[in-house]
DNA sequence: TAGATTGTTAATCGATTAACAATC
DNA sequence: TAGATTGTTAATCGATTAACAATC
């Protein structure tokens, strides 16, 4: 894996979306594809498709085009999940247990190991094989335990100071669902920040461009 | 509010970002910002925020920057939610319940006007104050209702069939949490794809590119 | 008035696309 | 071998940033 240069997030972006539609055709028998084919995947042109792999090495063959399972592994080896990440969620409610249960966690390698709410009646009840614990162990559990990733969907008024110890404790990555801004190191901790009001918002948008819907932009009759 | 030629993707996934923090604004009381502070919000320079306005008209003033509550007027206009949005959710289980509870529909001039699933034993229970229907009354209710947003959250195996009704009945927005590709004609429905897992594989990406976790480049003396 | 800050034009930067020799 | 398709260099396109006159 050579990497020169900073690859562009757009490039990283597209990664996730190459990887689904490779275990797809792998599922479906094929044993090669090429990056035209992969390209309708992202929308975009064959070049692009060899660009973003070629931030990171060649894994292809010229007249053949990329051979489905050394592209699986190779792009499994650039996201990183060849290796298995540790996730804890932190909050329990609605969100954080429907995140858990709706993602296939273990497809990517990812292992869901603690689960931490403050609300008492939740502690001691399971969420995916989990049992939760209270927010109070949270600094202990993280001494003795290494995880990777917190999916934080707590309150947003929590947010913050549970942000901080997280990146205190050496957690180096945060699934942010509260729409609060953490403001963390990002040498030490990176963040995702997960808006979906926002992508509500920009759909509606897009809405209101459809043909068909195009109002109140002022009519020249309007103007006289 | 002008817009001569198409407004770019990345402007307008700024604009619920600069709408969230002029709300901000107001509650605290401010009566103006500049450029420049809303730039620190999407990480960027004051050039760029107004170039994004600029698309679509002059709100700002020499000297003094943009009266928040216009801008607020403003940006609500051009995102199109200064007209209230009718929302239906199609499939009531984990993560539509939660989409449901968690955003803040009203804030934002959304409505939740109806709720579809299959599983009988949810059918006349409430969500957020309305009755799941049966999804075999989806067809007639749109007839005589109008729905402006689905928020698509069924099993992925029903995912094409639902969505090509919601369609075909005049539904002109669809977000889609089912990682299903909709192949919906653009004109007609816009389609808003999320895919989370995608997110939490290129957070796991930049995860493994801290400083701290740079492993397996082969170092120099690995060459020897 | 002087200082601040807009809206817009021009310059820069980076990402996407095209083209093509290399080669399976 | 001929056809297909890569990896890479160069060209294009578009988005971001800089600069500055206009003006509150």
């Amino acid at each position: 894996m050579k990497q020169f240069r900073k690859v562009s997030d757009n490039t990283v972006n597209r990664l996730p979306k190459y990887l689904r539609h490779i275990q797809e055709e792998l599922n479906n028998g094929k044993d090669h594809i090429s990056s035209a084919m992969l390209a309708e995947v992202v929308g975009s042109t064959s070049s692009q498709v060899r660009q973003d792999f070629s931030n990171f090495g060649n894994y292809g063959s010229q007249g053949y085009g990329y051979h489905l399972k050394s592209l699986d592994e190779a792009v499994r080896t650039i996201i990183g999940i060849h290796v298995p990440h540790h996730v804890a969620v932190i909050g329990t409610g609605c969100l954080g247990r429907a995140l858990v249960e709706h993602l296939e966690f273990q497809k990517y390698n990812f292992q869901l190991c603690a689960a931490f709410d403050i609300d008492p009646s939740l502690i001691g009840s399971s969420i995916n094989g989990v049992t939760i614990r209270h927010v109070s162990e949270l600094s202990e559990y993280l001494e003795t335990n290494e995880i990777h990733i917190c999916i934080l969907t707590v309150p947003k008024s929590a947010a913050k100071v549970v942000a901080q110890k997280l990146s205190g404790m050496g957690v180096p990555a945060i699934w942010n669902f509260t729409n609060e801004t953490l403001n963390l190191n990002p040498q030490k901790t990176v963040v995702q920040n997960i808006n979906l009001m926002d992508s509500l918002l920009s759909l509606t948008y897009h809405l209101e461009q459809l043909p068909n819907r195009q109002r109140d932009l002022p009519l020249p009759s309007d103007v006289e």
